[in-house]
RNA sequence: GGCGGUGUAGCUCAGUCGGUUAGAGCAACGGCUUCAUAAGCCGUGUGUCGUCGGUUCGAGUCCGACCACCGCCA
């Protein structure tokens, strides 16, 4: 029976243009709904620009322009972006659509119905420079447990504390510089702990799920109450306004998701359908025939989003739920994560630059899976693989057979062939498990395993020698024939991954391919077009060039490597300090550097000297006995009480000066122009009294 | 720290319910071939299956401990 199936792929944000990781998804994705629509499914593939939230809006703001024309440019860049790797989508929308906003209205509306709804406080930093609530990725300052400096607003990379942005020593916007001030505001969540018990028995009937995630989701989420979802920020925010709570808008989580409906409803307009056939349970008498199954494609990254909060609205609303979610791995490159100045940080359009988009597709193909490790992209592999499989072994038996039927076409009954065909198309249902489940590196293992038995039959027919003869043309042309029908198999089964040889092909034979079943009839009394090109090799050489513009071209938005990021930080730091101080254009020598001993110092004792208005007097201790008196130009900022116990780095043989209140015997080094504007530099936990600084 | 995952050939990975001598592709090496895009075919594997212990007639597989790496912790 023929399935309606609806399959999206996540939201890439408006804030980054595509790269590599983004592609491992979008490849795999268009990979899946072109085989179900060659497999005679029907197969919806919608997607959407996410582009909503304070991200979008700061970056608005500091190009100068709005919102709206900084996502109708990030689109286009977008769709090009998946324009050049073959990736078709049935739609492409925006969450910044009519269609989104009602569909928003009409999911809020059945939460507040259905009493998921809470209201109340929440406090927040607020940058009064940017007049904006600070996310916590937004905020930075000092661990409050730790002491570590330079952490964000959420957690401490250093002791691993969590805590709010509010608790953070000296926070500072990394926006605007500014000192955030603490503000108050309603916001609105959503109670899904209330669903508890539907969760738990969406997510474990192991249908919709990988096991591995099921598991993960009991273990940390479910298991205990869920905590209330906060879908609200007050304004100033790029997103929709919440209706029955003017002043408010929806967090981007919470649209996004929705876009994949808006989307679909963008196509049915367009297509004679509603949406509501795809995501809403049938009525009687009016639902196009067939159950729709939702396939979502996401990073691991997105898990609890597409697990938890995602099909809580909708159960909550009604609508359907997804059949499956498929969740994929990250990706790495040679090993590790892509990086900028290494430059594996590869964006889409750098790669279209250098190298043929169908090389990655098949590359991509030939390690995914269906689980969610992470997948690699080595280099040289890349190379080997793409050299080896695609050309030496599946376009070679083309390359090495056609031209010699190109006058006679092919054989007008299929000669017998001790098997071959029989075997491969045989394969037919088993590869087609494969890509159903997604598995598509076994799928590629066997596709290659026939490739290997065609270039063998070529090689014991040798169609070279029977040319000489006269008296064999015949079996010439039938040798071709079967090397030529089975190269269409192998072409058949790689059209998902591959739909430009697919299409190559089918010029090649004079008969386009637009099923699987292709697979199961030869191709007999055709004729054969001049044999062209199908695939060039590649050479590391190419690849280096890409990662070398990789390393020019780096990308200025986030470092997520699969799919869209809410809230990306920008770093928005400002160039005005370097305009004050310039940097030192003479360099010096390491053996200058090291005439500074720069020791690490505890602040054991710290008054204000009462006849200054600037100066604070420590004893620091270097450790043991070792101690010394210093005077420091910072009581405009620094309480004494405050720096007692700190670890500072002091210069430790600046030559004694004597001043009024006393001698100074090395200096504490902070940053800033002064006035207001000093920070203490500190050592990182772990460091002791005494450690030079090297 | 808690939870999860991974660990098998130089590289990437299969390995079902515990069952013969642990496999494939790539790379490497040797030979053949020369139609084909320096492509193809044949041949070549001494792997402490991360370590140690346990269960068993039998363990890559099951159990326990440990080691290493990776991920997640709203």
């Amino acid at each position: 029976m023929t399935r309606r199936i609806l399959v999206t792929a996540a939201l890439p944000y408006a804030n980054g243009h595509i790269h590599l990781g983004h592609l491992v998804e979008y490849i795999q994705t268009d990979i899946w709904v072109r085989f179900q629509k060659l497999r005679g499914n029907r197969c919806v593939f919608v997607c959407a620009d996410d582009t909503h939230g304070t991200a979008i809006m700061i970056r608005a703001k500091q190009e100068g322009r709005s919102e709206t024309a900084l996502i109708a440019d990030m689109r286009e860049a977008h769709l090009a972006d998946f324009g050049k790797f073959d990736i078709e989508f049935d739609h492409y929308g925006s969450t910044h659509s009519e269609s989104n906003r009602a569909i928003c209205h009409e999911i809020w509306a059945a939460l507040r119905q259905g009493g998921y709804i809470a209201e109340r406080d929440v406090t927040q930093l607020f940058d009064p420079v940017e007049n904006t609530f600070l996310a916590d990725r937004f905020v930075k300052g000092t661990c409050p447990k730790c002491g570590a400096t330079n952490q964000y607003g959420d957690n401490c990379d250093k002791c691993g504390a969590t805590y709010s942005p509010a608790d953070l020593i000296d926070p500072v916007s990394t926006l605007s510089g500014a000192k955030p001030e603490v503000r108050t505001a309603a916001h609105l969540f959503v109670q899904i702990e209330k669903l508890n018990a539907f969760l738990t028995e969406y997510t474990q009937s192991g249908k919709h799920l990988q096991d591995e995630t099921a598991n993960y989701l009991k273990g940390h989420f479910l298991s205990e109450p869920l905590r209330d979802w906060d879908v609200s920020r007050p304004a100033p925010y790029f997103g929709f306004e919440i209706p029955d709570s003017p002043g408010n808008y929806w967090y981007v989580w919470f649209d996004a998701p929705i876009g994949y409906i808006g989307a679909t409803a963008d196509w049915a307009a367009k297509n004679g359908e509603t949406w509501e056939d795809w995501w809403k349970p049938s009525t009687p008498g009016t639902a196009v025939p067939g159950l729709p199954e939702i396939h979502h494609f996401i990073g691991k990254d997105l898990t609890y989003f597409h697990t938890l909060f995602w099909p809580a609205m909708l159960h909550a609303a009604g609508f359907n739920l997804p059949e499956r979610v498929r969740i994929h791995g990250f990706l790495t490159v040679d090993g590790e994560k892509m990086s900028k100045s290494k430059g594996t940080f590869v964006q889409a359009s750098t790669y279209a630059k250098h190298l043929d988009a169908q090389y990655l597709r098949y590359y991509y193909a030939s390690k995914l899976g269906a689980r969610l490790d992470d997948l690699d992209l080595n280099l040289e592999e890349f190379v080997a693989k793409v050299n080896s499989d695609l050309v030496g072994k599946v376009v070679n038996l083309a390359s090495r057979t056609a031209k010699f039927v190109e006058a006679t076409g092919l054989s007008a009954t299929y000669p017998d062939d001790g098997g071959l065909f029989y075997d491969i198309a045989a394969a037919a249902d088993p590869i087609a498990d494969l890509y159903e489940q997604g598995e598509y590196n076994a799928a590629l293992r066997e596709i290659m395993a026939f490739a290997d038995r065609a270039n063998k039959y070529v090689e014991e027919n040798a169609p070279w020698i029977l040319k000489k003869d006269p008296q064999k043309l015949a079996e010439l042309q039938d040798s071709c024939t079967v090397a030529l029908n089975v190269f269409r198999q192998i072409v058949v089964y790689l059209s998902p991954i591959l739909p430009r040889l697919a299409t190559q092909t089918g010029k090649l034979l004079n008969c386009p391919m637009t099923s699987w079943d292709d697979v199961r009839t030869p191709l007999v009394g055709t004729p054969v077009s001049r044999f062209e090109h199908l695939m060039k090799r590649v050479e590391l050489a190419q690849v280096q060039a890409m990662i070398e513009d990789g390393k020019q071209a780096a990308p200025q938005s986030d470092m997520n490597t699969g799919t869209p990021v809410a809230e990306a930080p920008t770093t928005g730091d400002s160039a005005a300090y370097l305009e004050k101080e310039p940097l030192t254009v003479e360099n010096c020598s390491i053996d200058d550097f090291v005439k500074v001993d720069l020791r690490v110092a505890r602040v054991l004792e710290c008054t204000a000297v009462e006849a200054s208005d600037k100066l604070l007097q420590m004893t620091l201790s270097l450790g043991g006995d070792v101690k010394r008196n210093v005077f420091a130009g910072i009581k405009n900022v620094y309480k004494p009480e405050d720096l007692v116990g700190k670890l500072v780095i002091l210069c430790a043989n600046l030559a004694p000066r004597k001043m009024k209140f006393g001698i100074s015997e090395g200096m504490v080094l902070a940053a800033g122009a002064g006035g207001k504007e000093i920070f203490v530099l500190s050592a990182d936990t772990g460091a002791h009294p005494g450690m030079r600084v090297h």
